[in-house]
DNA sequence: TTGTACGCGTTATCAG
DNA sequence: CTGATAACGCGTACAA
């Protein structure tokens, strides 16, 4: 199957190449006969266009980039980006584009810019992350190169984005431990230099105070979205503040290791003490117990992020949007199910 | 920063475009001076190569593809999937490659073969899973696009392959099950359709054979790799064979699945029942109990496939090879420490 | 509606 | 060692 090129399609379908062109690209102006020639000898041949040559001359790859940090931490704990991915992958696959995969770490900052951005070799860029809008968004910027945020970046708020909403999604799993007749309930979220993290504290803080609850900022432990750092931040608040009988945790991946914790510590979940996380990542049904959590759409974030890339680079979408998605409570048992008031322990010292 | 090509380089730096082209591609026959010159103006003025011209005339894009499932349980399941990526794009980035993620189904075959395969547009193909290896490896063959695999594929095996050695890995594992007394010991290993999964149950009857411990098919189960597979496998068997004091769960996936139905059913782990599993997902240390398992290095996976992929399109690497990485047995909590015999309920039926 | 001719930015060839 | 010049394959004004 020796590769074939539009001069060999033109001259084999009697035309010439400018009406090859126009029928592969539908542009108008071709007679219904000489379109039929063309399609046929296309098939005949299985010719397909070089997309090399179809770069050069269009200057444009139709080809994305999505980057997402280098973290070993996070890449591994964060569960959900390959579903992520997909969705980037699905939405970009039914436009015809292609993506191509990037982590990036501060170390390989300048490496990557010459490297990956330097050679006109993406019509645009997801950013997964923070950590690395905050390394490249200036330079994208700069570049005038198409970005999407995937999350939030409060000092680039020129790039559009697309999040869930946070601050509703712990708004409502701290509500629902409030109803559950929780009043010492603690919270551990990621670091407070990603907005999500913040967004996410937010609404623990402002749950309880729409509930009449006293916040007490005791009870706020702040760590990595990781299951090592909810094991390790639960186990060392679990014998200071015993009389905490709910968390919050800002992932699923902390509220498993928060579990992990609370049970080497003989605490029984939900009896002693409930958890509630969030993402709702596929392994949440299947902690001991059965993770209550808030799920957001993953896979969606992914697609609209890519439709809004790519609107972007065609210009189809000119003004900036920054996109809040909603996210669900999921009851399963880590907080149990009935209401009514609890006791435990004492008062917050 | 506006787009400077090498002919202004060449301008500017008083050489014809050769002189820059051969300084660029770090040809020989270049005199100092002229390559002072231009590489000058190359800083001065930043230039970058255009890599869809450079690919036109190269016939080359420096570019490969990572092919996964879109099957979204093995997706979502395959918690591994990241850090194998990390492997693959940090080899490629030394080499400066880039590297193309697709996923892909049986549905979009057609579809994947036509928009992907065929534009002469990735230089090689790693595949992940033999899922994707039994729906594309003829078609690579015969466009003879260098393509490595992530795992086995029995039918195919002109094409090199990197793999953890799946038969010593669960062989390890049923033997520690062995050697802390248990007799009675299941199995829960994915499709057979996979070579993988083969692989891991020939390991486990060997195991025991090797113990002198009969083998029966009874307590092999077969499902995905899933906790939702391993979770509903272990709920019906409990109750079925209840004489069974260990299960070899072929993934970590699977196994925390497994655990969760234990903990449902009452069953204790280890004191009841044993669990161990296969590939030491990060999660594994913060099950309950921690997870004993067999590590199977990932990021050397994908890195050490990428490695081989490059020297198969760069020619330096002609003979095909079946490279199998070594396991290791990880001891954890979930089988318990102790050796010495063990009884519970009664025999096979 | 169709065809001609040129541009896109590099690399490779082959005289000098 | 250097520099024209010819591919590479496609898109697209512009002319017919």
């Amino acid at each position: 199957m020796s590769k074939i090129n539009i001069d060999q399609v033109a001259r084999y379908a009697f035309v010439s190449r400018s009406v090859v062109s126009r029928v592969l690209n539908n542009h108008p102006h071709v007679s219904d006969v000489a379109r039929e020639r063309v399609l046929n000898v296309i098939k005949k041949y299985n010719y397909q266009r070089n997309s090399a040559a179809r770069s050069l001359a269009a200057k444009n790859t139709r080809e994305i980039g999505i980057l997402s940090t280098r973290n070993p931490n996070d890449v591994m704990s964060n569960g959900f980006s390959t579903l992520l991915y997909l969705g980037v992958f699905e939405e970009c696959l039914a436009q015809r584009y292609s993506v191509r995969q990037m982590f990036i770490s501060t170390e390989m900052k300048e490496e990557f810019q010459k490297f990956i951005l330097n050679e006109h070799t993406l019509d645009g860029v997801i950013l997964f992350a923070e950590e690395v809008t905050d390394l490249l968004a200036e330079e994208l910027l700069f570049r005038e190169i198409p970005a999407v945020l995937i999350g939030h970046a409060p000092g680039f708020s020129s790039i559009s984005s697309v999040d869930v909403d946070n601050f509703a999604g712990s708004y409502s799993a701290v509500t629902h431990l409030v109803r559950l007749g929780h009043r010492n309930i603690g919270a551990m979220v990621g670091s407070q230099l990603l907005q999500e993290s913040q967004d996410r504290l937010a609404g623990y803080r402002k749950a309880l105070v729409d509930a009449g609850v006293p916040v007490n900022e005791a009870y706020v432990s702040v760590g990595g979205y990781t299951q090592k750092s909810g094991h390790d931040k639960m186990l060392s608040r679990i014998k200071r503040q015993p009389e905490v009988t709910a968390w919050f945790c800002a992932s699923d991946t902390m509220a498993m290791g928060a579990l992990s914790a609370l049970h080497k510590s003989g605490q029984r979940v939900p009896d002693d003490v409930a958890v509630v996380g969030f993402d709702d990542l596929s392994f949440a049904r299947y902690t001991i117990p059965p993770l209550t959590t808030i799920r957001q759409p993953i896979y969606q974030k992914g697609r609209y992020a890519a439709r809004m890339l790519i609107d972007l680079i065609n210009g189809k979408q000119t003004d900036i949007e920054h996109r809040n998605l909603k996210p669900d409570l999921v009851v399963r048992e880590s907080c149990g199910h009935h209401s009514g008031m609890r006791h435990k322990g004492g008062h917050a010292p």
